[in-house]
DNA sequence: TCAATATATATGAAATATCGCATATATGAA
DNA sequence: TTCATATATGCGATATTTCATATATATTGA
């Protein structure tokens, strides 16, 4: 993972919020994304291959989810750019957190 | 400075090794970055502008020249960003920096 | 098997970023 | 003032990125 593939990969707000909302939750498929980010399925399935590709996320699937999380390989110096940025800008996901406390019906529920 | 305005301003190749360049060395005119970058003076002086309107650089004029240096209202965890990635880059500037210890009539320097 | 849900990708248009060249401005020396 | 050096910027051409739409694939349950 090179500096620059790094940085183009989180210069773009999408890309921002789904790295800083995966590093806050630990694990999220793409429908919890959706609903988080307020967008398309097929723009943040396009950003989430870029992030993959770049080798910032890994994917797994269960079922019919696909879920996305910061890749177990990831260099100790990028985690730690990604911790300091999370630390600093709670803000800048504050909402998309909100939105998926309410989010009904999530996938791996119980209850449904 | 918030952290997608960071983020696009490092996903530049000129515009990251200006920045780790400047951590590097604390100060650099805009001769020594065009030695170091091996890029033309309009390319660099451009980057410039847009590192000094996005607040990570300030610049002062001695004489003939300008330095640039980082804004000293960085926030904190921006300048960790820079120094976690100098520390762990150090190669993506290596050349850089032997040009500019190469260079005749460094700028400043008492010989002329 | 079929239908429904979740996810991925291809395509072309629109927006954005970058570059090279020419030129403008600022400083210092003669 | 005039010249030389250092730096900044306006502008058109080009490259890159992003988006919306349509479509394809995978999984589950009936």
């Amino acid at each position: 993972m090179d500096a620059l593939a790094l940085f183009k990969s989180l210069a773009d707000e999408t890309r921002l919020k789904t790295l800083l909302l995966i590093t806050a939750k630990g694990e999220l498929c793409v429908c919890e994304l959706m609903a988080a980010l307020q967008d398309t399925q097929p723009k943040v399935s396009r950003h989430l291959a870029q992030l993959r590709k770049a080798g910032l996320l890994s994917d797994r699937r269960q079922g019919q989810w696909v879920y996305y999380n910061l890749h177990p390989e990831l260099p100790e110096w990028c985690l730690r750019v990604l911790q300091q940025t999370h630390l600093n800008n709670q803000a800048c996901i504050r909402d998309g957190l909100q939105l998926l406390e309410k989010m009904p019906n999530r996938p791996g529920s119980e209850c449904c």
